[in-house]
DNA sequence: TTATCGCATTGACAATTATCAATCAACCCA
DNA sequence: TGGGTTGATTGATAATTGTCAATGCGATAA
């Protein structure tokens, strides 16, 4: 279950292209970058790369959902960010030599990994390019305030409800993909206990409505409720 | 107390100027960049921009410590960044419209303004600045995850020796200033009742020494153990 | 000086959360 | 089929934290 190479990057075929870093490339300036580039799957609970580990690449997420997380002196963790389609993993290689965290496929992922050369040069040249790995900054920074503001501030009830409508916001599956109790308590600061127990409360009251460890709904309005207090 | 405007800036001879931003610049370059740069003074407890406002300038801070914080819906605020000397507020104006948070003085503050314009500007046509950019950038980024990590992860009296530590740290005043038991709590998503509660267990337990209202010193090697649990 | 204001502290109690342990359900593999 | 493994759930209890209210303390202004 490692990350395994599917091929050579085709970002002028890309189904998310429009989404990814290079969207602002003509077909010219593709050819010359596509070569380095490479196409990477990675099954659930595979490692991308580990937290303080050289970092060569940045990568940029096609399919999937990953987490970023940081291991904590007494042997749990914490999760810091989720990254989805479109964003960027590694970027601190852009500054640094290794990586902050370690990055871990939630679901079975894809990504393009890109040599941080070649990302260097067309932020250079690639005044598109420029634009959008600001807006791939700003954006890691606005997610990290979210953990702040939204996951990590209040009862657990209240931080559990507005994970879950975060989750859901953004998926644009019909069903949303759950992610093991265990996750839920890196991510909101609580144990795994407590966030089971929530789930489970959640559950008996009707919010949400869960077959086969996916979500298959949920009650919009009630969670917005909870997310308040 | 309201931000009060000093006179234009005078990066050439600014005290601070190889942490801040244009340290890269040539004196010549400065020249013909300094015109539109204000140097504001920011008194304790002032508000440097609001959030949601339109946000048209960049600040550098020169001396003083500034918190960024986002009001929640229930009427209380959450700290999300504290920014030193050296540190740039407001570089959300760089991609979007309006400033993601509030920034207000901690203490008495100084601060360059710098329209975006010119920043824009400089990132394109200078490269030490365009990497001095980058590297504002990954720091926000930083200072974020260590907010997820070490505030708002573990048991209340943890997460405030840690926040001790981090303001001792990397404050260079023999002295550090605490901030009101308010804002800790703000800081550390816990009451302020907590807050007192903790700090008043911590000196009477010889922790810290805390004298009209700043805090002589502190037990690093004991604060360090706490911040273990 | 005295009144008053803002903030820190403390107390009493309720609510929340962690801890430790047991049980349950689903799944895989021999 | 049966044993074993993993993750979710639940229970009992202790520890932590929030809530509401009161008190103390220092600074400032009348």
């Amino acid at each position: 279950t490692n990350p395994q190479w599917i091929g050579r990057a085709k970002c002028a075929v890309c189904d998310v292209r429009n989404f990814v870093l290079f969207s602002g490339l003509s077909m010219h300036e593709l050819d010359t970058v596509l070569q380095p580039i490479d196409n990477l799957h990675v099954p659930q609970h595979a490692v991308l790369y580990e937290q303080g580990a050289a970092a060569p690449c940045v990568y940029t997420l096609r399919h999937g959902l990953i987490k970023l997380k940081v291991d904590l002196p007494n042997g749990g963790q914490r999760i810091v960010r989720l990254l989805r389609p479109g964003d960027v993993a590694g970027m601190e290689t852009l500054v640094g030599e290794r990586y902050h965290h370690a990055a871990i496929a939630l679901q079975d992922a894809d990504v393009c990994r890109i040599p941080r050369e070649v990302v260097i040069q067309l932020d250079k040249t690639n005044p598109s390019v420029h634009q959008a790995l600001q807006q791939r900054w700003q954006r890691s920074i606005d997610q990290a305030d979210h953990f702040i503001v939204a996951l990590s501030t209040g009862p657990a009830e209240a931080r559990m409800a507005r994970l879950l409508i975060t989750l859901g916001c953004t998926g644009t599956l019909p069903e949303t993909l759950m992610p093991s109790r265990e996750d839920m308590g890196a991510l909101l600061g609580i144990t795994t206990e407590t966030a089971s127990r929530i789930m489970a409360e959640f559950r008996r009251r009707g919010l949400i409505h869960i077959e086969k460890g996916g979500c298959i709904d949920y009650d919009y309005n009630g969670l917005t409720q909870l997310a308040q207090g």
